[in-house]
RNA sequence: GCCCGAGUGGCGGAAUGGUAUACGCGCACGACUUAAAAUCGUGUCUCGAAAGGGAUGUGGGUUCAAAUCCCACCUCGGGCACCA
């Protein structure tokens, strides 16, 4: 046989496949169940690299694998197209957002044709297509009218590099996630989405399905429900009070001051009373300054304002305790005020000694203790509730405030709502009209999309608008209600609206191109979804996954799907560092180029190379020697074909070959794609010591490699006279009699350790391998004159003598 | 600080209570070659002449038996971080 030519041989494939378009996915087929695999679809950046292909490759092998196990699979692709990073990536270029992308969008196309991987392109989506956007759109209007998208004016994370605010998950450590710019507060107009009304439903669904488990634990962490009571402390002297929310009711006792968190809306109800209230509005004033980073890095050093005048009563013994405000209460979680109590709070015990404040024991852990102790324990000096033990004083207490209505147990969480508005150019405009006389109007069904103009000004600004404002042409417009003269909302949305509901785009974009009504798509949503395997990065766990859940959990309540939770399985993929083990960067050199690896080894080494190098979802440093196995092991495959011959009897072959078929096909189930290789190369090693092979023998290693290099296998198919390819044919299924084994070599221990190894038949009994065992010389020599204490069998593995 | 995960040859890694180091890379030697590359073969944890001993981050424990389970600690990676 000639040599591999595998770029004669790739593009041959890719080309025949396109033609024959064996990957384009119907909705129905005959016989077959449905199986939608996707990936997460890349954001036009310029190139395709490495991360990509680990992403990309190992998967296409499962959905491979999936498609011959008899599936009608849908293996979509397309392009997270708007948002931040594109129009960062095209303003430092100068190049225009749009032009950028799209110029992007085919580079990464074609690179993506080059993987050969099974994409269904007839389903291809670009987030900034109209057609697309469109849709993103009438989602928007969907959840204003289902009360969960609303417009609000406070405090918001301002970006003053990216001139735009952000969503409370894109902050990362108090700075933007994108640009690393330190994020400030600002005060503005923006559009949320009431993401906390699912909070519960969030965190119980994530239960229900398949996914890494550390993704779960990161998931409900981030939507962070506490379990706590909420109490009314009345401000003496007057008709306010002040709502605290606390975990901890059981150390009420101990509470000896309340904290206001600056925001909190009740200081300037109580400006009257306040005697120091200009030192109160200079200490709020400062507080608003710093942004939430210098919030946190000023954590040991706790300052605040006592607000003189003014004293709050503790329902529980009456006492009247001090009002404070400091700035480590956080006016966005529970009620922006706490009641204070240092004895048991680590905070609260800074803070009191800082100020020189009280500290009263409430709880005991029973040992002597030192001022502070945060644990639970027994309660003291805590009234009629002393003596009980934390846990149930927290109900009994809980009961005792609804019976005087003076508070209630209730749940908290951290979660903040979505805040979708973006002052920025480059992402779909918000579709609602502001009209002097109607108010908010939204833009009707059938005047979507709201087309995003062109403008040439396209670059950020520091007012906090968005550029559209300064397009008269796109804010000017005629109320759709009274038909008089009104504007149009100038932000746009997050780019992570768009991805929200993607998943559903592209079961969409198989029927009718998008048009309007969602009635049209609902059968084909029944066939399709939820989405049965995802495969994406990590680093989308609190944003993407949680809001395409969030999505999916409103459409349903909307009455458009029929499924509570998007993703049924998920998987993710390590990241590949670069070859000095360190993250792949430009500036530091060690950026793997995968166009490089494809031109000299072809895309079959380098899918194959990406599955073999480590544990699928750990990732590590790149090796740029160990690419070289696997173009051996291909060739190898490749020159067994010289060995196949008509009628040859097969010879101790059929065992081998039936475990590699069992381990490879639970392998690739579980995404161990590195031991699937493994056995794959085991077999082929003793495939090669064979003189001759069989042809039976030999199709079914062509389809166990298959998956994990397509091209290459077909190619082998088509040369034993196969007319149809390869993947519309049967993954072989292994016999569970032919990996019988009729022996099996039994170890033997002496306390323990490896002394001897012998066959046995399977299935041999206790008694019977103890005599055997006990007669080798081997054992013999051990034992000496020592007496058998006991005897540990476990049968068709090991006997264990214990002297 | 809190919550997860990981630590095994020169390297990537395998083994999730029962032969530690599969498979691959690298390296060494040999074959083929005028030569080199490619290819093929043999070897490759460590101490020891051998018998045998030792080794899965460190220290302890459970067990007939521990890389695997438990406790404490160290190192690295990820996440959260004044969330009351």
């Amino acid at each position: 046989m000639k040599s591999y030519n595998f770029k004669k041989i790739e593009k041959k494939w890719q080309e025949k496949w396109k033609k024959d378009k064996i990957y384009n996915s119907k909705d129905f087929v005959r016989g077959k169940k449905n199986f939608y695999h996707l990936v997460m679809f890349p954001y036009p950046s310029g190139d395709l690299h490495i991360g990509h292909w680990y992403n990309f490759a190992p998967a296409d092998v499962y959905a491979r694998t999936k498609m011959m196990q008899g599936f009608n699979v849908m293996s979509p692709m397309g392009f997270d197209a708007f948002g931040l990073p594109a129009e960062n990536a095209a303003i430092k270029r100068g190049i225009h957002p749009k032009d950028w992308t799209y110029k992007n969008i085919e580079t990464m196309t074609s690179q993506l044709k080059s993987m050969g991987n099974m994409y269904d392109w007839n389903r291809k989506i670009i987030t900034s297509d109209p057609e697309y956007y469109k849709w993103t759109q009438w989602m928007f209007l969907q959840l204003y009218k289902h009360e969960l998208a609303y417009k609000k004016k406070a405090a918001a994370n301002w970006c003053p590099k990216c001139h735009t605010v952000l969503a409370n998950e894109q902050v990362v450590n108090g700075k933007c996630e994108r640009c690393e710019a330190e994020v400030v507060q600002r005060n503005i107009e923006q559009w949320l989405f009431k993401i906390t009304k699912y909070a519960d439903k969030l965190l119980k669904d994530i239960d229900k399905v398949d996914w890494p488990e550390k993704t779960k634990i990161m998931q409900k962490n981030w939507i962070g429900r506490s379990e706590g009571a909420l109490i009314k402390f009345k401000i003496s002297n007057s008709q306010f009070s002040i709502d605290v929310f606390t975990t901890r009711v059981d150390t009420i006792f101990g509470c000896t001051y309340v904290v206001l968190a600056p925001e909190h809306e009740l200081i300037r109800q109580l400006a009257e009373k306040i005697e120091n209230y200009n030192e109160v509005t200079k200490y709020i004033d400062d507080a608003k300054r710093k942004s939430e980073l210098q919030r946190a890095e000023l954590e040991k050093d706790k300052t605040g304002v006592k607000l003189e005048g003014v004293m709050a009563v503790n329902p529980f013994d009456n006492e009247e305790v001090p009002v404070f405000t400091a700035d480590y209460v956080l006016g966005h979680y529970g009620t922006g005020a706490v009641m204070a109590v240092p004895a048991h709070d680590e905070r609260d015990f800074e803070f009191a000694r800082k100020y020189d404040l009280k500290i009263k024991q409430s709880v005991s852990g029973g040992k002597p203790e030192d001022k502070l102790f945060t644990e639970d324990g027994i309660l003291v000096n805590s009234g009629k509730f002393t003596g009980l033990l934390s846990e149930k004083a927290r109900k009994e207490m809980g009961k005792w405030l609804e019976k005087k209505k003076l508070g209630k147990r209730t749940v908290k969480y951290k979660l903040r709502d979505w805040l979708v508005s973006r002052q920025r150019y480059w992402g779909s405009p918000i579709p609602i009209i502001y009209c002097p006389k109607c108010g908010i109007v939204t833009v009707p069904e059938k005047d979507l999309p709201v087309l995003l103009p062109k403008v040439k000004n396209y670059l950020p600004t520091e007012e906090g608008k968005s550029p559209l404002a300064h397009s008269k042409n796109f804010i000017n417009i005629k109320c759709p209600k009274c038909n008089g003269p009104a504007e149009r909302e100038t932000d746009t949305m997050d780019t992570f609206v768009c991805s929200s509901w993607y998943y559903l785009a592209y079961v969409m974009r198989g029927i009718s191109n998008f048009q309007f009504p969602i009635s049209k798509y609902q059968k084909a949503f029944k066939r399709w979804l939820p989405v049965n395997m995802y495969v994406g990065g990590a680093e989308h766990t609190v944003l993407h996954l949680l809001y395409s859940r969030f999505f999916t959990k409103a459409l349903k309540d909307f009455g458009y799907v029929d499924f509570k939770e998007p993703f049924m399985s998920l998987r993710h993929q390590g990241i590949i560092l670069g070859p000095d083990g360190q993250k792949m960067s430009k500036s530091r050199g060690n950026v793997i180029d995968p166009d490089e690896l494809v031109k000299n080894f072809g895309a079959d080494v380098v899918r194959m190379y990406l599955c073999f190098m480590a544990e699928y979802s750990q990732g590590g440093p790149w090796n740029p020697t160990g690419i070289m196995g696997i173009k051996r092991f291909l060739e190898k495959v490749w020159k067994l074909a010289d060995k196949v011959k008509p009628n040859v009897p097969h010879k101790g072959l059929t065992f081998v070959l039936h475990k590699t078929i069992k381990k490879v096909t639970e392998d690739i189930e579980n995404f161990k794609f590195n031991t699937a290789i493994s056995s794959l190369m085991i077999l082929v090693n003793e495939m090669e010591k064979q003189p001759a092979l069989e042809v039976k023998n030999w199709k079914l290693i062509i389809h166990l490699i298959a998956p994990f290099a397509p091209h290459l296998a077909e190619e082998l198919w088509q040369s034993l006279g196969h007319k149809k390819s390869i993947f519309l044919s049967t993954w072989p299924k292994y016999d569970s009699k032919k990996i019988k084994e009729e022996k099996v070599k039994l170890v033997i221990q002496i306390n323990g350790k490896m002394r001897d190894i012998f066959e046995v038949s399977v299935g041999i009994k206790e008694k019977e391998a103890k005599v055997l065992t006990l007669k080798r010389e081997n054992v013999k020599k051990w034992i000496g004159n020592k007496a058998v204490k006991k005897t540990i069998f476990i049968p068709n593995k090991l006997i264990n003598i214990v002297i």
